[in-house]
DNA sequence: GTAATTCTGGTAATTAAATGCTCAAATGTA
DNA sequence: TACATTTGAGCATTTAATTACCAGAATTAC
């Protein structure tokens, strides 16, 4: 069984623990968004650092520590917290990345570039508020 | 930039591969399959050596010898060389694997499992012998 | 002021994919 | 028959991405 679409962990904990902080009044700390996500406190620490860089997080050190929102919830889109993981989305039409390709016409046509705005198109439209 | 899809190499050394193949009357070898996919010759010769253990190809060996088509054209859909080198392309809705979600409905709702179904059907519609 | 808590940031380990290497087996040709 | 060519198959190496770990710095509570 494979896989066609996979979402890196990275991206879920950074999506899932933003709208689990986002629940919260007082913050919510690395162990217990780990636990929540069923990840490990190591990722979701190193995925909460790269939001709270890019400016979407606050965090505060010490006991009753954590990380709250520095953003309203519904200015925050999936788009954006999945782009600062992975990185802008690129729509392409070829999926691989070769310099010269054999054939005259991409063997995927569009099909990829189509997915790939459709996928974009619904990451821009939902926003962190949504899941309050 | 991030792609959200993206195809192995394997599987393009095997969608490119048989096409190439379907091509020539004579049947076509690894070095140059490998050469006309920008692809290593290593590489090349594995992928083959699965579609021949798939009954997709015949494999002569010794001089002038090469790959050519088991099936007709006509007969080999994409969707069936894709899944032989990835697998069966799963159907689920949530692109992470975790036994629990510690939300109500999915994130993701039925956005990834629309489009991989999408995906699935492009592949089934195409044919080898769409690209002679 | 001491200790416990929590984030920070650099580094290490793991994993999967891709690539490389080598020898064996088969086949055509001179 | 001898030799060059080509696939077959297993194993080793490399590479990139992901995930995990650990020592240190900041902060709060007592």
């Amino acid at each position: 069984m494979s896989k066609v679409f996979s979402l890196s962990e990275a991206a879920s904990i950074a999506l899932h623990g933003i709208i689990l902080i986002a629940r919260e009044k007082e913050g919510l700390n690395v162990i217990k968004i780990a636990e929540r996500t069923s990840t490990s406190k190591h990722h979701v620490a190193k995925v909460m650092q790269r939001l709270v860089k890019a400016g979407y997080l606050t965090s505060q050190r010490g006991p009753s520590g954590g990380f709250s929102l520095k953003k309203k919830a519904e200015d925050i889109s999936f788009l954006e917290l999945y782009e600062v993981i992975e990185g802008v989305i690129e729509i392409s039409t070829c999926p691989m990345d070769k310099p010269i390709c054999p054939f005259d016409k991409c063997i995927f046509k569009n099909v990829t570039s189509k997915m790939t705005l459709e996928f974009k198109n619904y990451l821009q439209g939902q926003t962190v508020d949504m899941y309050l």
